[in-house]
DNA sequence: AACTACTTTATAATTATTCTAAAGTATGTG
DNA sequence: CACATACTTTAGAATAATTATAAAGTAGTT
């Protein structure tokens, strides 16, 4: 029973193409995680509380981990993760790189970074891909 | 009552210098830790294990949070995450980078990698280290 | 030995996450 | 539309990693 306005296609075909029906608590995270200009680095809870907030009918938590976890099944969300235990997703899922400051975290554009030396693959192995982590402190 | 034997003593100092007196069994988790050629990357729980398979009279997982916390605060080990919610630790503390390959974790020293192009920190903030992630696949 | 401070330990509590099973909703068929 | 069936949502239970608590043990000092 989705109303199924040009608005909302794109966040629908996210979800049809991670096999889950678009159904209303799933469209509004999509739309919730994907609608925006810059990239998207949360965890679930945080996702969960931002949303939630704003509810009077709230979405249960195994909806938002199974939601965020079939679109990053589907390759619509990246994982990584900080120095605690906790699982954080990033919108941007291109391989990309990150200022770490303070368990804030900041894009870094792939080709903002180059390399002038890397190592090889051991034996039998290749690289998948390579991402920077550039942790930020305070001046003085 | 520990025997201060020469032999330990760069284990006791290590845990002295933490803040911890060189109980028995802080001195056989620093020896475990530190008295090997490679760097050692390990969870709480894989130590844990390894340690008490060979015990008789097993140390408590109080014990070894505890002494791995102090030890990390006071510099000797280093933590890092990979994807999933547990905290790693390192033996070595220098900055310096990893190939990643499902799950097991390999060194790469700081002088294998360089850069041609990187960022600058934004304002007001200075750059800590920069470390690289390389994650590995089988090759085919 | 007695006193005190620090340590170890078992166990309880907490947090992030996953699982389960019941109730709800959508979709297809006649 | 009526029912069957399949998929969803949800509250709450279970699990895993970690941290907290408090009682019993040990060490260092007088
Ligand atoms: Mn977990
Ligand atoms: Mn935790
Ligand atoms: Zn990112
Ligand atoms: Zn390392």
């Amino acid at each position: 029973m989705q109303k199924m306005n040009n608005k909302n296609k794109i966040f629908i075909d996210k979800l049809r193409s991670s096999g889950l029906r678009p159904t209303n608590q799933r469209v509004e995270i999509s739309k919730f995680l994907f609608n925006r200009k810059k990239t998207f680095h949360f965890t679930v809870e945080e996702l969960k509380n931002s949303m939630n907030l704003k509810r009077s009918k709230k979405i249960s938590t195994a909806t938002f981990y199974n939601t965020v976890h079939a679109l990053k099944s589907a390759g619509y969300l990246k994982e990584f993760s900080l120095e605690n235990n906790t699982s954080y997703y990033d919108t941007n899922i291109s391989s990309h790189h990150h200022f770490f400051d303070n368990g804030k975290v900041i894009d870094i554009n792939s080709d903002k970074i180059t390399f002038r030396k890397l190592p090889e693959a051991p034996k039998g192995k290749k690289i998948k891909n390579v991402e920077v982590v550039i942790r930020l402190e305070n001046n003085n």
